[in-house]
DNA sequence: CTAAAAATGTGAAAAACTTAACACTGTTAG
DNA sequence: CTAACAGTGTTAAGTTTTTCACATTTTTAG
């Protein structure tokens, strides 16, 4: 299998698929690249090379096969016997990513939350218990959990890193503003809201100086 | 001034900022471009290209004066009499923000948010009032909200994106999971956050086989 | 005073990513 | 039956972004 793909075809592919989910729950059995193309406001071309990289050949005139696409999208991206996933920090952002998760994405599957309030620690919320942070190494471990969520404040990012490190973590998504260093072993992604807002406000106030 | 800037780079440059505030608040007065880089997990040589681009020049051996940038990033990025937001759906995400923002970035001020829960609708969280999806468009035009941030359930999804272009937006950033479509002179950032985790979870398992 | 070291600034090369252009092929209309 | 059409697949070109390589300059050490 070919895994030599850019990052940013690695990204649109989790949209396609989550875009042909909601094709196929409508009951769509195919599907142009053109279609794709509009709803993830990029052009066909890229679709179809997309498409290409991965190997997967659609239909003359008729488009791609939306039951099959799905399933190589899957086979590329998803791991065969899924992934678990902690998110450590059940605050607003980590009660918001359970919420969102669930029953969304059988191959992730959030099996446990840590946090440092004595009031949260017990708590089960949507079939996901919260722990103490200081039993994450051995939550960790106990079950599996490769994937490491970070929604903690920002004071606690660097510490809450290096735990989930030492605990094996295996790849971490950073939703704090502060960033954290992992050794090269350990996967790190990380979203700034901030920046996002920022570039936003750069671009409308740019449109607008335009028009002036 | 110099607005052809790289999207890339007008993200760095907000994450740039970020970092030099924690600087300023420590009295460091001066920091080298690799120190900016390690931060940021990216290369000095990227981070002198950024600031060639916006015409900044360090001290030689010294490195580059923290509070001169700050303001200087400011000047590029920020509008002068700031940006007024509102956060349209009050459930976690919705807060998290909320909190997230109070007392960061001063130009951007998240003056209103919005729900249809009638228990939400008159409350205020941290300063913030929350309104009446139905008073929207008033509300917009009142306090001259010109940047709305999306954290409705994903089926309301489309009809909120319309309903901010119709009252004036001229900026969406949608942290809903489904892309929604704005005219060309809205500008439009989309963040899923399970694209984020899916991608992660693809690299955690690439990492696992190459080891294999 | 001079050489080595350590930083910035930048033209040019390289890499990553996107788009154009077009060959190809079923499908449809006449 | 054939021409026009509307889609896919892909090579090549173009664009954007990053990195290399090195000239330049200040500081430090001897």
């Amino acid at each position: 299998m070919k895994y030599n793909l850019p990052h940013k075809t690695i990204e649109r592919l989790s949209q396609y698929r989550r875009a042909l989910l909601i094709c196929l729950e409508k009951g769509q059995t195919h599907i142009y690249s053109h279609e794709i193309a509009r709803i993830q406001h990029i052009t066909a071309v890229q679709v179809r090379r997309d498409l290409m990289l991965i190997g997967y050949t659609g239909t003359l005139r008729k488009g791609y096969n939306v039951k099959e696409l799905i399933e190589l999208i899957g086979e590329i991206i998803d791991s065969s016997e899924g992934i678990n996933v902690a998110i450590v920090g059940m605050g607003n952002l980590g009660r918001a990513l359970i919420n969102y998760f669930i029953g969304k994405r059988s191959h992730l599957r959030i099996v446990a939350s840590f946090d440092i309030n004595p009031d949260k620690i017990g708590n089960t919320m949507s079939g996901v218990p919260c722990f103490s942070i200081d039993d994450l190494p051995q939550i960790v471990k106990e079950k599996n959990i490769r994937i490491g969520i970070m929604t903690v404040p920002a004071e606690f990012a660097s510490q809450t890193a290096d735990l989930l490190v030492k605990s094996g973590i295996k790849g971490i998504l950073n939703y704090t503003p502060k960033p954290v260093n992992v050794p090269d072993d350990v996967y790190l992604e990380e979203y700034d809201m901030i920046t996002s807002l920022e570039k936003v406000a750069f671009y409308v106030k740019l449109n607008e100086q335009k028009i002036v």
